[in-house]
DNA sequence: AACATATTTCATCGACCGTAGAAATAAGTT
DNA sequence: AACTTATTTCTACGGTCGATGAAATATGTT
């Protein structure tokens, strides 16, 4: 879940044979060794995930190289290792660096909303769910695109995506059918999944940002506008999950 | 948009000096060359685009070798080169190969569904457009699940699904929106597309068997439950879009 | 029979992959 | 001042990648 890296790694340096070399006069073009206090480089490892994250959302775990990250970074190779230990350690790392955020968002949410509500709605649950990535997505600048779009699509990615979706989001999913259920208490429960199914599915392809609503509709619709999916989508999915529960309420 | 590869491409052979080789009397464990007529091996390149098929679904673009595309479907990795010319030629004529069938039967679909009814409706006109894969899906077999599952890979994947996805799907869609504008009169455009973005990406996810729903539901749901997605997607998709289009039909 | 052609395996190339080890360098500690 | 530790670049390794060229072999053509 945290990231425990970062525990110390250099526990060579024993052997040191003299070995005298000749004095180089000329300062090397990159030094190597411990940054100086205050140059500016406060934490690298944060700037190697914004690297990463940016070029996994884009192309997945596979179409990327460490030595890209590295160089879109800024840092050489090797750093990502001393720091993530692996390829997919990083990648792990990126995924998990914001998950714990967008839960607690989501979480204290819908717990607002339904607090505050008397009469809580379909539509008012689904936007208590979604609203805050929506928020994170329109606000949170290029590193919140980037981390969302990763999200879908490991969410669409059938391999290895199950396993960590289902472990960060699986939660906050059960708490918002939980929140339906009480507004659809006649609803079963296997219509609900489905619906949120399909709502996820729709939720994911928007955060992709792939661009091809834009070519379809002729330049009409942009593939990233927030406030188009927002004005949108809670009712799309709304309407389609409560009249769809209310027609298969009793039985196949 | 074809395939039109297999043209020849033996003209080697020259210098052919002699070097004489010691006799070697053991035959060779695969025999290489031009197959006999009648071993069976009909078609390889056939067999190399199932396996490349099943590979890429799973895994994407970048998660694939050609040297496991090869062993998967039992020929040598040259092959590949000798059929394909690239990687990436396998994989668009992989995408390419059941394209066309999809969507000559979605259009047939549309059409006859048009030239019968007399009062159409929203969730007639999204059946008529997701039944034919619907139905490949359940009764194509693994070939045409793989093939539906790298299509929702594919479209949900930002930067080089887009093409490839608009060229080949969108002339369907827009029968699909023209059907819906015969429907929804009042509908603005840029809310049927954005109808048709979330109808998409439910399909997609739906395709993508990625096995979370599984989970998620306690086993209640199975991913690629054929007859639970038909029951539910149309009417889901149908209500949202009338609804969501009735609503915003008089501007912002 | 001689020749051209299509299909296949084999051998291998240069490039790049992820990663590890060692050296370098500055900060912290005693 | 001496020693330890954390962070960084450098070098390079063994492996794998996609792709090519040549040889092998059966078919088709003349």
């Amino acid at each position: 879940m945290t990231i425990d890296i970062k525990q110390q790694k250099g526990e060579k340096r024993k052997k040191g044979g003299g070995d005298p070399q000749v004095a180089m006069p000329s300062p090397r073009a990159t030094p190597r060794g411990r940054p100086t206090k205050f140059d500016g480089s406060a934490d690298r490892s944060a700037g190697i995930l914004d690297a990463a994250e940016a070029l996994f959302a884009a192309h997945g775990f596979y179409g990327v190289t460490v030595r890209q990250v590295a160089n879109e970074a800024g840092v050489d190779p090797a750093l990502l290792s001393y720091y993530f230990e692996s390829k997919r350690g990083l990648f792990d790392a990126v995924f998990s660096r914001r998950a714990e955020l967008v839960n607690e968002r989501r979480m204290e949410s819908m717990r607002r909303y339904e607090a505050s509500t008397a009469a809580m709605t379909v539509e008012g649950c689904l936007t208590a769910f979604l609203e805050p990535v929506l928020y994170l997505w329109e606000v949170g600048g290029d590193k919140w695109r980037n981390y969302l779009r990763l999200v879908a699509l490991v969410n669409s990615t059938p391999s290895w995506g199950g396993t960590a979706m289902n472990e960060f989001f699986d939660p906050v999913i059960e708490r918002l059918i939980e929140l339906l259920k009480r507004v659809l208490p006649e609803a079963r429960d296997e219509d609900l999944y489905w619906c949120y199914n399909f709502a996820s599915g729709a939720l994911s392809l928007s955060f992709a940002d792939t661009g091809r609503i834009d070519k379809l509709s002729g330049g009409l619709c942009r593939s990233g506008d927030v406030a188009a999916v927002r004005k949108r989508l809670s009712f799309f999915l709304a309407t389609g999950t409560s009249e769809l529960c209310r027609r298969l309420a009793d039985g196949s």
